[in-house]
DNA sequence: CCCTCTCGGGTAATCGATTACTAGACACTA
DNA sequence: TAGTGTCTAGTAATCGATTACCCGAGAGGG
């Protein structure tokens, strides 16, 4: 492990100061081209590379972005990573990942981290929309952040989601237009931002139906596990449902797995419908009629507010969501 | 954005220096009780927190591991990575993620950028096992590095992953007990470890049996679309294969896809066999016969070797291969 | 009583870069 | 010629923590 070398090396080897070396390194001053000239080729001669600690240290910038998810296995969270990595290496950023397992303390632990190590901003899908609060409120308060697919509206930072009850509207309403005649839900608990905004958005839709179009609601977490145990119940209960709407794509494969098992046919006999559309969408048969995500606009945007605030100071805490896009498939046809 | 409380304020406030500060917190050497407590209860007061980045300059640790996988987007790696967050959590490690978009070039651009952020050692699965060398070579001099799942094997770092050719063995001798007649392969091509070492296996296995027994073989990447072109034409062009031994999953998920199209009942007339077992394998219908990997496994033991190699010094560049697991279910049942 | 040793604490150097401040050299003007 | 301004470069302070080094007080031994 040779010893790399660093600017005062430099400044020996091309016989000038260090200020110099920096000054023509970083082109933050005029130098005189000669001195320039033989700056660079010493540099490069010697292999030189900053030393980015020792100038996040002394600019109070790390050039690194902090991101939590709740999950990263969830299928849907590696696009938002994939896509925040690839949008952050253009800004020449680098990604300081965390997952919070679902859970608000260790989400805390995880922030406090990420504080210590001085990142210059944080990207966080919070676990859950009350429990996280005083933690994120409390590291909102030292720097940038921005929420991004769940939210905390009691803290004040900007959040970058999408419209979930326009996603579930253009659900039942495709459901209803289809003929189904009966609709039960499968949706994560309220703890849950989406999870209580998408149940919201169905209870709207119960609202302007007459009840007996209204099966029952079941509501845990957004894994398939629970979507087959959840629709199980569901379908032995109440024999006339034909149409359930899920949560989330992961629910509505468990319910695909539940329907199977009770030998009622998809679409023919009952619908199903998933949200988000992440890649197992297509795989499962029939494949899911669902909502898509315009993954890549939030990420840009959640990482355009968040290096505009940390440009700029503090800016306001504005709400953005996006629409959504439904994507009719073989599980729900028209 | 209040500053932070620095050893010096804490120093101020509770009437002591700073070196005794910072050995009050970090238990460096002995100080006299009540100073410890006082120092203690000051830092608590103030809410100090240690500036890493500030520690990282002098101690030349930054308590940071880099990760580089190929692509962030393949269900395999969320599995791996999310482990590694995990792993790297409980030694108080953070996780700078980068992803090399299966690309040599944007690889070397990652190891370069973390190498210059001083991260304390390098896990990474290379992109290519030839043109991932130069840029290997170079931060393996320069700091710890593990190679895990592929492996550039002309760079003298230890590589913890699987053994490709047992698993591979597994499924020829299922399929072949379960009556297949006619194998064909599609797989990566060679310029990917793990590919060039699953078709060795592959290969292996056609060297023991007669050439009727044996379909032609496919190379392309680990995508699902490749899958499914790759198995319409040997599909087409050869009716008599009765089973497709895909290198992942994905792969496989296409050939399914392929299988369907073409009116090919699965497993009835064609098996088809998948590898890594992603949660998508029991997504498909049918599901899929695959070869499970050790993902915890490999992931502790390549940090476990890592960690060694930061703390103690250049170790021996080991080579573990871990055992796999037959996993049989629809698409390839016994 | 003086010397040595131990204990614990303070001062200042250090990590590697950036940058405020200072100053020399030169040109131009009055 | 003296004064003023411009252009560059060098010196040293700085970021926040750790730690090498030094020093004073008190204990114990000769």
């Amino acid at each position: 492990m040779g010893q790399r070398a660093t600017v005062k090396d430099v400044a020996l080897a091309a016989g000038v100061s260090v200020a110099t070396v920096s000054r023509a390194l970083s082109g933050a001053r005029v130098v005189r081209p000669e001195h320039r000239e033989i700056v660079l080729r010493t540099a490069e001669q010697l292999g030189y590379r900053p030393h980015s600690i020792a100038q996040a240290l002394r600019q109070s910038r790390t050039g690194a972005i902090g991101m939590i998810v709740p999950r990263i296995n969830n299928p849907f969270f590696p696009q938002l990573v994939s896509e925040a990595e690839r949008v952050l290496q253009q800004h020449d950023l680098g990604l300081l990942l965390c997952s919070s397992d679902e859970d608000p303390a260790t989400e805390a632990k995880r922030i406090t981290m990420l504080a210590e190590r001085q990142v210059d901003g944080l990207l966080i899908s919070p676990s859950s929309q009350y429990a996280s609060a005083p933690a994120l409120a409390a590291v909102a308060a030292r720097m940038p952040v921005v929420q991004f697919d769940q939210c905390v509206p009691s803290v004040d930072t900007a959040f970058v989601g999408i419209d979930d009850a326009a996603g579930i509207a253009a659900v039942t309403s495709h459901l209803v237009a289809a003929g189904r005649r009966r609709l039960a839900f499968i949706g994560a608990d309220d703890d849950n931002w989406s999870g209580l905004r998408r149940r919201e958005g169905f209870e709207t839709w119960a609202a302007t139906t007459d009840s007996s179009a209204l099966g029952r609601m079941e509501t845990g977490d957004f894994s398939r596990d629970f979507g087959y145990r959840a629709a199980r119940r569901l379908l032995q209960r109440d024999e006339q449902i034909d149409a359930i709407v899920c949560a989330n794509d992961l629910i509505a494969i468990g319910a695909l797995d539940a329907a199977a098992e009770l030998g009622l046919p998809v679409p023919d006999r009952l619908a199903i419908t998933g949200f988000d559309d992440v890649n197992v969408a297509t795989v499962c048969s029939p494949a899911l009629t669902t909502v898509r995500q315009p993954v890549a606009a939030i990420v840009e945007t959640a990482i355009d507010i968040l290096l505009a605030a940390i440009a700029g100071g503090p800016a306001e805490a504005t709400v953005t969501q996006f629409p959504v896009e439904l994507i009719v498939r073989g599980s729900a046809p028209a």
